[in-house]
DNA sequence: CTTGACGTGTGATTTTATAACATACATTTA
DNA sequence: TAAATGTATGTTATAAAATCACACGTCAAG
């Protein structure tokens, strides 16, 4: 846990791919996330916040079994369905995004409102930024409108290099 | 195999959601297909062309272990490799398309045009369809480019009810 | 005919995800 | 506060998805 704060950075426009401060963006989000489960009435109980956190430090998509293990180490249960079931509640209640393409988790950095997220995963570091995708949403609404159809949930997702990996080699690994 | 013809509907604007000739558009598909492999230069074996007649007969996603049994059923081997290589040289050379929200694989319906598809994956009867992605794909690399981040691949998939399922409930089911 | 590349078959294993059931905690209700 | 109810957690077991590693076969180039 834990929320040392080092350089309170403003958190202007921030995006995993632009070097920032850490901890005070994932205490920032994590309080966020906070109060939108409060409003939301949901319980955000220690399992699910200390799953919450673990993906707030890491910054990075997390397979389950990777968080299951953070969280056995802090003494909660060590079975798969401890893991699952808190990354289910986040997903659920908007607080985190299941990256498919990964089979893992992210936390979600605009916790509370209403998202429709793009994806941008660095297959050199494995960074994931949650982009806005207001316009990708709506085009792809028209593309399924045009075959009838009605969407409920999208996933939207692009692999490629982020701005770090994409010019230096000395890429983060 | 079995090119029974019931109704040779005119595949004017095809996709999985409209009622249509399915063996026809399959068999057409598949020919295609395989101009599109030789063109390539890849080879088209036996276990590789089975493999996509059964995703072309299916028209729908099929899990990897659901074909590897009608291969094995036709003779071919019997173990998760057989299904998972022809899977794969499948989608490398743009033969089929992996739908990651199902874990499931479908037939491309237009092989060798180059694509960016985007799925709609009807969540009742299980019927996935192509739909045409240059507005989506456009829009996506703009969010993408006002990160600085470089594409590589794409997946768009929407979940959702299909015309057939959503007004009926007399849904498939 | 031998070599080497590619493809296939097979057994074993790893990784990801759920089912099923028991226990504990919390919130309401009386 | 005690009982009742719903919700959350722990744990065992298993299912489902994907990959590894190695043997064998085929076919074309040298």
């Amino acid at each position: 846990m834990t929320v040392a704060k080092q350089r309170d950075t403003k958190p202007s426009a921030k995006t995993a791919f632009v070097t920032h401060d850490h901890a005070g963006c994932a205490a920032g989000t994590l309080h966020r996330a906070q109060e939108a489960a409060r409003e939301k009435g949901v319980r955000m109980t220690p399992v699910r916040q200390r799953a919450l956190e673990i993906l707030l430090e890491e910054h990075r998509a997390m397979g389950a079994y990777e968080v299951l293990d953070r969280l056995a180490a802090d003494g909660f249960g060590n079975q798969p369905p401890v893991a699952y079931r808190a990354l289910e509640f986040l997903v659920e209640n908007g607080l985190a995004h299941r990256v498919r393409r990964l089979n893992a988790f992210a936390a979600c950095m605009r916790p509370g409102e209403d998202h429709a997220p793009v994806f941008l995963i660095c297959r050199a570091c494995g960074a994931v930024a949650e982009a806005g995708a207001d316009e990708v949403r709506s085009a792809l609404l028209d593309a399924a409108a045009r075959h009838n159809f009605t969407v409920e949930r999208a996933t939207v997702e692009a692999l490629g290099l982020c701005p770090r990996c994409v010019d230096g080699a000395e890429a983060v690994l």
